[in-house]
DNA sequence: GTCTATAGCCAGATAGAC
DNA sequence: GTCTATCTGGCTATAGAC
């Protein structure tokens, strides 16, 4: 059975404070910018959530228990190589769309607090050695060149992630509107795909 | 003839100023911790640079006089696509390597920041016409796949940039400590544009 | 639970001695 | 030009009425 979406204070605020959080990181955020978003008072903040940091906190956490399991899919599931590639291009660039702050955010807050990274990663450390066997047995096959599971991980990432992240400055030089950069968006969900299965298929 | 750097009181703090924006950005920055990284008084930062604002201002525009260049190297540059790919991804990478944070700051202060960015770009627009007739006659003459410039040109920035800015993730997802990722950074060098060159080419 | 008013702190900026 | 001391404003957080 599925739990029905309330809307309750606390989904509200939680709501309005990752608008905020989301575009302008921990330090720039005002407590009362985000009491407006949510049409109530800066004293209801605290009532619900104690301080800003312990809001921040339960924003965080939501956007990286959102992220993370994207990114171990490419790690972590079952199908060939190449169908992994389309799959995660696929979903991943459709969901961020949505959600266009979230990995810039996580990113920055990582930067910020370099001891986060610790914390997340300690408790489940991810494996990639499922992946790394799966690029070497692929290797050994002949159907890929050959290409260590790290670079083929980060490129993967960065060439979904990055357009969202840097979008301000690929619009700025591409003299693009945000009409025209969403098409680009959209044309990279098979684009990217084809590009790096391209890059490393014999 | 090329004027001698002199170490100056506005050089000292105009360097301090950089380590820490570069690192927490315009809101986490405080002017205590540029004045001790400095080695001298509060009360100097606002008589050699008026304000927050205004030393902020130098540190972004110095940030991005220096990162600018280098990207219009890939829509400017006179040498055919491949050389200009090897070229970009060798020089920035090592580039980068030097400046991690810098990216990351500037992208961060475009975010939050949207009119920074017309300001920034309607001086001197960047036109891509040139690159683009370039990848369409190398389309037509048979020597790479059929390939927008705006997307490859965001393939090429992607794989250079986000490595650097997404780092702290990658870093986490990857397990890897200080050593093994600039490892992994050095070896993009000629990794990356091996990538996308497989990528294009027939 | 919800609001208004305010306490308390912190950081940017300045006054003024040297 | 350089410092110490201090002002001022803004922001988080809380007290207390309803």
């Amino acid at each position: 059975m599925i739990t029905k979406e309330h809307s309750t204070p606390e989904s509200n605020i939680l709501n309005a404070a990752k608008g905020i959080f989301h575009r302008k990181g921990m330090a720039a955020t005002r407590m009362q910018e985000i009491a407006d978003e949510a049409g109530i008072n800066k004293a209801m903040l605290h009532y619900y959530y104690r301080s800003k940091q312990l809001l921040f906190e339960a924003v965080f956490k939501s956007a990286f228990s959102t992220l993370a399991p994207q990114l171990n899919e490419i790690i972590n599931a079952d199908n060939s190589l190449f169908d992994k590639i389309r799959n995660f291009t696929q979903n991943y660039i459709s969901f961020i769309v949505k959600h266009p702050y979230l990995p810039n955010f996580i990113i920055q807050e990582l930067n910020r607090n370099p001891e986060f990274v610790e914390k997340l990663f300690s408790e489940k450390m991810p494996n990639i050695d499922k992946f790394r066997k799966q690029i070497e047995n692929d290797v050994k096959d002949g159907l890929i060149k050959p290409i260590k599971a790290e670079q083929l991980f980060i490129n993967i990432l960065a060439l979904n992630v990055f357009p969202f992240v840097g979008a301000p400055l690929i619009k700025g030089f591409l003299n693009l509107d945000d009409d025209d950069f969403l098409k680009l968006m959209h044309e990279r969900k098979t684009e990217v795909s084809n590009f790096i299965i391209n890059a490393i298929k014999i």
